[in-house]
DNA sequence: CGAGGCGTTGAGTATGATCAAGGGGAGTGG
DNA sequence: CCACTCCCCTTGATCATACTCAACGCCTCG
């Protein structure tokens, strides 16, 4: 599945790009000395303070972007204001809809983000002229979409107690892909932003988690650091199977 | 979007596939005649009645399938037996997960319905000798992600009665792609299946199908022949803007 | 100190689930 | 032809889960 990466090594890679985590597993890496070159020339880096927004429904997108650090929020809203969150992407996510100009959903920031940003029409060329990026493209939407389908299930057919802790296990193993203990982490959410992703209120939020506590399946400290001493338990809670 | 097709008129065109629709709309029109003379020799059409298996939960998956005619569901079930129905497909989608052997899904026929089945070897080799090929099912797969996002709103947010009108709406604008007029459709999945598409159960699919009949905002007959007078209301009553 | 944002907790309510009964059509067998 | 069953759907009564509304605690910031 992993492509060969082109070049690593080689100097003439632009220096934006030397020390870039996602350059191994975003969509750069399949790109050729030159192509970097080229795109790093159009390229920005962004900071995107916790709770601004990147892209607005309805918008049109002028580029994409690779995700550096950090977490995106991918968001419906009706139009009397009920929301749904309906996608995370964490680092090192490619972040857009390839082929289609205007956006359906409205991307914000979790929390402080960094982006690599690129013109729309300098991607859209290099993934006709590179099939290899088109390829990782093709799966990183494949895994967009299997984990929206696993979301569909958790949103459809799950207690309250169990959306909850399906939320907790799903931060406790994407946060930090890197570190090993899953045991304990920072929530990236708000509690307002958990209830629109589990499709909840707010207080049945704040409910389940002080539920979870009481049971000792977490332990949580400042409201935002969880500590999950059974990640098992915490699965099973889940309803997984 | 559409690529162009080629040799369409060309008679070496394998007879099987020469008055198939998918060829059309689906993933075989971006083949070369040589390439599908070689698919077409491993292809087999394959007839599934109503209500039986394609491909089950968990399991090993040998082919991939374009949709010739009826209506395919993916669901996931949990270890206690709730279900999700996660996807609906009709003709001519592509069917199957590409790059991945193990189906996280099951892939049941709602009514009787038409595969064309081929061996997931052929179609690997071609989608990376064919870059046209991977581009077409990158773009099936971002028009799934999309309805999946789009679904997840419905599942989150919705109350049952928009809900119910959602799938109703859904279905008008799906069954029949061909057909203009979208006043009246059979609806392809039983009030189980619905319930299992809205995260509902059976009784709250009954009641407010009932409901929506005495507002007259649909007509119904054999329980499944459905009569919308109108679209936009059905629209409105589902909450889109 | 007060204001505002965020989270928790409590009381009452409503929406949809559960449990239960029955209607209607298709298929089968006498 | 009717009687019977089975399946699917509908309807009714009751119940429980999660929502709504409200109050309050805690923290930060001015």
């Amino acid at each position: 599945m992993d492509l060969p990466r082109k070049d690593i090594h080689n100097s003439n890679l632009p220096v934006v790009c030397r020390s870039c985590e996602a350059r191994h597993g975003g969509v750069c890496g399949t790109l050729t000395v030159d192509q970097l070159v080229e795109l790093s020339k159009h390229s920005t880096r962004r900071r995107i303070e916790a709770g601004s927004e990147v892209v607005g429904q309805g918008e049109r997108v002028g580029s994409y972007s690779n995700i550096m650090r950090g977490v995106i929020k991918l968001s419906k809203m009706m139009a009397d204001g009920r929301q749904q969150i309906v996608g995370l992407q964490f680092a090192p996510d490619f972040m857009g809809r390839p082929f289609v100009a205007e956006s359906t959903l409205s991307a914000e920031a979790a929390i402080d983000t960094e982006i690599c940003a690129f013109p729309r029409a300098i991607i859209d060329r290099m993934v006709s002229e590179t099939p290899e990026l088109e390829h990782r493209l093709h799966n990183q939407a494949l895994k967009e979409l299997d984990e929206a389908r696993d979301w569909m299930l958790t949103l459809g057919r799950k207690t309250a107690q169990e959306k909850v802790a399906s939320f907790l296990y799903l931060i406790a193993t994407n946060v930090d892909p890197e570190c090993i203990d899953k045991s304990a982490f920072d929530l990236p959410l708000s509690r307002a932003d958990i209830a629109d992703f589990l499709g909840l209120t707010i207080e049945t939020v704040s409910r389940q988690m002080t539920k979870l506590r009481k049971e000792n399946i977490i332990h949580v400290e400042n409201n935002r650091h969880v500590i999950v001493p059974d990640l098992e338990r915490l699965g099973r809670t889940a309803g997984n199977d």
